[in-house]
DNA sequence: TAAAATTTGTACGTATGTATC
DNA sequence: CGATACATACGTACAAATTTT
């Protein structure tokens, strides 16, 4: 009998995920979209544990570990409960559930920005409710906040978080105001990957300030509801990151420019 | 002291994945995607075991889910091994990993395939290999002998399940041709959920032939590289299945046609 | 002052699944 | 390929803390 040959297709590694970590990651991305904000108080721990569908000691696991993170604050008695202390999320908090990306592949994370965000914000212009504009404001003003914050100061590592976090806001808020669940599940995968790209190039962004205004006409653009203006307000926002990716990490990005229809592009002269 | 609302928010519950489980749906991914083809040897039980990085029991578990399914064949000896038998795979093997979308938001799915697919079939175009065109059409025949099969016949749960393996490996290869991994992770995510659609409306589909050319047109167009045609096709391909699910469904898809280009946005009163 | 209600903290027994041999 | 040992999660129950009544 011939040999066969075993297929020369190589499987990539399974990462197991624990219940707990699982738990955890889903409380921190209420945290992330905004959903809670820092101060509150969540559900009592019966409760959440029956929202999620977990055992209590499970869901106390979970606990454990946002407290060792400082995220989250557990204080017993009647008036007590589990309270929001910190937004920023350590990042090995997430993107556990997914399968690992390279880091060389970083610029495919921005061209699929490219190639998906635009249409996105578009969708979310024709349905956005008065309360998902709510939320992509309240992003913004996060931004200008941290912004004042830090003018003319040396960007901190908290100043560089709450940026991230701004835009983070705002990405969410406008893929959940195109009432889409699928194409909010298929952002937050692109956005668990970009939350890596951003803490290494924040740090790198020549003026904070330009970044809170393509957010701020980002707003304005999906507010307006016109798709050119859309396009270009998104495609100069992904642009500044990735400029700044570019100087962080020193090297170019491919930079494959995505064609969309009749209209051009903006190449950025170098 | 003022009592303080627990926050309104209510969380969705998480589905634990046990290691086991997440093996087989890699294992069936590879088929699914037409890396591993029927009859095809897999590596030993060592290698995979290491490649996918678990206990070979954890594998062998797996392994006892696939044969259950009858998508694999295990024999011993020294030409034994791991064989697959079946390119059917029962749904239950797969669609673990993922948060539950609810069924009434199936248009939303085809919503995000209308808004995704078209500018990843132009990437692909610009950047498919010649062995990326020849997954593609391997898929295409597919469904060209699937159809030839079935000629004049009634439509068998076998040939649906033909059909929607075509249409799948299709959608991987265009993913895959566009050489961006993020690409191919969102695009699987929406296969995952298309899955659950196409076997219930492949049934309905008023003629599997006109499913194939629209198949075929789609690799011509990504062939050419003219953008245009690109989205003529892709857009009359997913608008077939379209047509298909409202008739299996029996109502209408919302239908929000994505608007490209300059047409203006239709904004809703609120 | 005391009791009741709410919420966290702790502990144990069971079951299941994984890893090692 | 099987068997044993270990880790993990669940369910339940009860104890402790704190505020309200």
């Amino acid at each position: 009998m011939k040999r066969i040959q075993p297929t020369r297709f190589v499987f990539q590694p399974v990462q197991l995920v624990r219940p707990c970590e699982v738990v955890a990651y889903r409380i921190t991305e209420a945290i992330r979209s905004g959903d809670v904000k820092i101060g509150e108080r969540l559900p009592s721990e019966q409760s959440l544990s029956a929202q999620l569908g977990v055992s209590r000691p499970t869901l106390r696991e979970a606990l454990k570990l946002l407290v060792q993170a400082g995220v989250v604050e557990v204080l017993p008695g009647s008036s007590g409960g589990i309270f929001v202390t910190s937004e920023r999320i350590p990042p090995e908090l997430g993107g556990f559930p997914l399968p690992e990306l390279p880091l060389q592949d970083i610029d495919s994370v921005m061209e699929a920005r490219r190639l998906f965000e635009p249409h996105v914000a578009r969708l979310a212009a024709m349905y956005a409710t008065p309360s998902d504009f709510e939320r992509m404001r309240e992003a913004v003003s996060l931004s200008e906040e941290t912004c004042k914050k830090f003018k003319n100061k040396k960007i901190s590592e908290e100043g560089a978080q709450g940026m991230t976090l701004a835009s983070t806001r705002f990405n969410i808020a406008v893929a959940r105001a195109t009432q889409n669940e699928m194409i909010v599940q298929m952002m937050e995968v692109m956005l668990r990957r970009m939350e890596m790209v951003r803490t290494m190039a924040v740090h790198a962004l020549p003026d904070i300030g330009l970044s809170t205004q393509t957010l701020r006409d980002s707003l304005l653009a999906i507010e307006s509801g016109d798709p050119v203006q859309i396009d270009a307000a998104t495609a100069s926002r992904i642009g500044l990151l990735e400029s700044a990716w570019e100087k962080a990490a020193g090297k170019r990005l491919r930079r494959r420019t995505v064609s969309r229809g009749a209209i051009a592009a903006p190449r950025r002269s170098h």
